[in-house]
DNA sequence: GTCAGTGCAAAAGTTTTGCATACAG
DNA sequence: CTGTATGCAAAACTTTTGCACTGAC
């Protein structure tokens, strides 16, 4: 069997050059490395996230945020990216192609369960279709209480 | 009988101004026009497009922009309201006196479509029964390009 | 009268942009 | 070589905060 993680990437990458070429954009190591960031770290990274990130891994590179804001703009715009809005403030960017999964968080330990559900997903593919939306993505947290939690919450 | 869907201004009023006793908190002009705004407007707002409307519709009370934040901060900590965010255009706010239901949001022009749907409510039930867990809430957002846009896209 | 609320402006925090230089093609 | 990309810093935005004054209770 094919090391799956790396025909990923390379998959990636390629259709990446592909993009930039077609679009005369060049291909530089600022870009290869927040592509190559974005893919190892199977986060949610805001921009500054990312930067931080990238700073300490190769600061030999010294990439600017602005760099950093420019590139996530090009991913996303060419759907290589989506972005999501968490919280207060600010956008949380992933790569288009992972696999999708939801999370269950437990809202008294933390924990985080993944989960997938094909049966939701044909079902907001439907909602949006009803409704004229072309769909590219979708957040959705369930909130509770894990197993572990609800035995030791008896007080 | 009593409409499930819509609370009425009166006992939406009341209640903030229960808030408002409890907390040793002053009911002001400012946050009486940002509550009826709120309400009377079945929008989404930004906080400056709600600081624009009212300033629009009240010029003689010359509500600052900051009031507007810390009054939408207010109602949102109360859960009086809900805020939506959505990249970095920023939140959006919305009162909370209406039933539950999701937001499928145009990530090119920030439309918000609300929407509900009991088949995804139930599967969601159904995932948390099959991991342990007791369920309290959940928060589900789909991304798209609304009908509008993918029109305009085309150029 | 007291103290929270307000407007204003300044500050803090994010994201974008202008520009000279670096470098991919 | 020819432009695009980059880092830097300044600018543009968005949201929060400090302060003196206003106004609800």
């Amino acid at each position: 069997m094919k090391k799956f993680e790396n025909v990923e990437y390379d998959t990636l990458l390629v259709s990446f050059k592909e993009i930039l070429k077609r679009n005369k954009l060049k291909f530089t190591s600022q870009r290869e490395v927040i592509l190559k960031t974005l893919y190892s770290n199977n986060e949610h990274f805001t921009p500054e996230g990312l930067h931080f990130l990238i700073k300490e891994k190769y600061p030999k590179l010294n990439v600017g945020i602005a760099t950093v804001y420019r590139t996530l703009n090009l991913l996303e715009e060419s759907d290589v990216a989506t972005s999501i809005s968490f919280g207060t403030q600010g956008k949380k960017f992933e790569l288009g192609n992972k696999p999708h999964h939801d999370h269950m968080i437990c809202k008294n330990c933390g924990e985080i369960i993944e989960f997938e559900d094909k049966a939701i997903e044909r079902r907001q593919q439907q909602i949006a279709r009803e409704r004229g939306f072309k769909l590219t993505g979708h957040l959705m947290q369930l909130y509770g209480i894990c197993g572990i939690c609800q035995k030791q919450i008896k007080k």
